[in-house]
DNA sequence: ACCTGAACACCGTTCAAGT
DNA sequence: ACCTGAACACCGTTCAAGT
């Protein structure tokens, strides 16, 4: 097999222009073990072999690099939604559950990107809009398959966007508090089990037959 | 009328034994102001007129002062959301929306609260058992709101916590999002519409009459 | 008992200087 | 063009010393 065509040790090969991407992969790895609150740029840059102030030669300061950090986790995020959907047969409203589970499931196996994703770490994260866009595509992709169930008239009529609110609302509450701490064993079958019991509250509350339904008390 | 019996001029007064609260109060206005992320221990001991290390006599760490101030923001929220039970009618289920109502208000109107409350700025909630504590009485109001419309055969039957926890996760994940600014216009009467959509969505779910109830396409 | 002041080991960020 | 090293203005926390 033949040696990589570039000059200089391999050791060093941050130097050529590959630099953004190591620091964005160190940092991810960073936050990954110790949370986003944690990440010093410091750090990241010595685990990247360059100086401390290196990074602000690709980076205008922390917050945008946590922004691109931020921005893949969104891309990761949705790709598993697509992929759960996929996965999950023909039943739109099957293929529905499975995109809300996903979102959960993201997020408790990548705590510490899902706090960075969503809390304070960006400050404004409409200052990055290539991040803004990474997020629009997380909640598209759920509204996608909401859109699929009013298709199929399984979920009642309206703007995609308002039913999908709810359902976005409920995932993204469960797995705020779970990564929060404020519910959950941390049993990760357990866990399931509760992601799958509130989809299924909320696909009740949007399923087709509108308006009022209430039970009166016998 | 008559001067303060205790001794010393008012201005010093923290030097008496109320320089915790005093603490406490400051850091709850800082953070009101700036956010949790931007509070500085040197500041709020400053602001109270005290060294930077005094507040060390009285608070085991930074965490241990902003756990104060998250306590008193759990005590407020429940206390918000027992009054708009309680000035909501008769109706149960009227009680149990105005309730996660003033939940999502809460979260709106405090966003710095609401972010100290559930976000990392207390790294271990579960090591300050008084906030943990709080943090349950708030879950329980919604709980108790839960349990009164299954007495009042509104909602099926199960362990009320069971189906607060989703009636929680939409409330919660509404309140997150828009304090994370990743939904809502900004508008308050616009965001008070959406809430009620949202938790009419969950009440849905909710609802006697359980079971398979889906729709099949005509 | 409670508070102060100096000190330590860190930060993020800037900037002249090197190659 | 890209990186380094020193420097600046901060942090949280500790600890001897004061009253």
């Amino acid at each position: 097999m033949a040696r990589s065509p570039s000059r200089g040790r391999p050791k060093r090969a941050y130097h050529h222009g590959n630099l953004p991407a190591a620091l964005v992969g160190c940092a991810a790895e960073l936050i990954g073990a110790h949370g986003p609150e944690a990440l010093t740029l410091r750090e990241v840059a010595k685990r990247a072999g360059v100086s401390h102030a290196a990074p602000y030669r690709h980076f205008k300061d922390k917050a945008a690099l946590l922004a691109a950090v931020a921005e893949e986790g969104f891309r990761e995020m949705t790709q598993d939604m697509v992929d759960a959907a996929g996965g999950a047969g023909p039943d739109p409203m099957d293929r529905f559950q499975a995109t809300g589970l996903a979102y959960v499931r993201f997020a408790v196996s990548h705590p510490a990107h899902f706090r960075l994703m969503f809390g304070p770490a960006v400050p404004d994260k409409l200052a990055h809009p290539s991040l803004a866009e990474s997020a629009r595509q997380a909640f598209s992709t759920l509204m996608d398959q909401i859109a699929a169930c009013q298709t199929a008239g399984l979920v009642r009529g309206g703007d995609p966007a308002d039913l999908a609110l709810p359902a976005w609302s409920i995932v993204h509450g469960l797995a705020s508090l779970i990564v929060d701490r404020q519910v959950g064993s941390g049993d990760a079958s357990a866990t399931e089990e509760l992601a799958r019991t509130i989809t299924a509250a909320v696909m009740l509350g949007l399923a087709t037959e509108p308006g009022r339904r209430r039970a009166q008390p016998s």
